[in-house]
DNA sequence: CCTTGACCTATGCTTAAGACACAGGTTTAG
DNA sequence: CTAAACCTGTGTCTTAAGCATAGGTCAAGG
């Protein structure tokens, strides 16, 4: 099998695989004769696993980690639960940096509508940016 | 006025300045002699505007553009409204992305909280995260 | 005058997870 | 047999810095 198949199969882009293949999830063979890669069952089961995991939140480090511990014959769930732990406190923070953010540009929005455009002169570059949260 | 000390007087690292100046935000002489970057005022107010405008959501790109505008004597500010509203856009998808990350993840840990470890086999790697979404 | 150590600087490399560009190889239709 | 469509591997680009390295500068001490 190909990188465009295995990539329709399981419904992502041929670079998506390629990339996986560079870090080292896949392990494709080689065709003699024209250098492409060939991937077998095995890849295939990996990259439904990969993709799952990643949809957990598991970075493709944490991936391999837990590939190579299967590997070895020992259970990777042990580890599957340490690390989900941390990707969770990792995805909190992002959460709450995000929905900060999100609240700051609301209100914002909701200021300039009262706010006029003006000319940049020395000091400002943009009134709108420079005032916006200090209306006293 | 050199790196660290137009860093320190913004609360940012000399990297962060360095990587500013690269990108064309500051631009600061050089001195003669020992070849390091001279940052002035005009660098200092610049770098305050970009660090409030970043942390109301506008990339560096966004920033680098307002600023052309400003220099060119127009005022920025129907640029600025045009961008953050590009930008609130994405960070409403982040956001729902994230939230969703988040609640996936939760629902998973519960979920597993019930489930033992167990041995990868030829087809699984883990079961946790090859079983977590179909419990029938 | 010289040296030690602390601090500072410029430059280049690395990050995550792919997206994209490019040159060339393969396959299918006519 | 050729032209078009499709596919492949490789290399580069993205964000916003963080880090490593090698070397430069400056003050204190001998």
């Amino acid at each position: 099998m190909r990188v465009k198949q295995l990539a329709d199969e399981m419904g992502v882009r041929p670079d998506t695989v390629r990339y996986y293949t560079r870090v080292g999830i896949l392990n494709p063979g080689r065709d003699r004769g024209n250098g492409y890669k060939q991937y077998s069952q095995k890849d295939h089961d990996r990259l439904r696993f990969a993709l799952r995991a990643r949809a957990l939140g598991f970075t493709l480090a944490d991936i391999l980690q837990i590939i190579r511990h299967a590997g070895r014959g020992d259970s990777p769930c042990p580890t599957v639960r340490k690390l989900i732990e941390q990707r969770f406190t990792d995805i909190q923070t992002r959460f709450q940096d995000t929905q900060r953010l999100y609240r700051r540009m609301q209100k914002a929005m909701k200021a300039w509508q009262a706010m006029p455009d003006e000319e940049p002169n020395g000091e400002m570059i943009c009134t709108l940016i420079e005032h916006w949260d200090k209306p006293r």
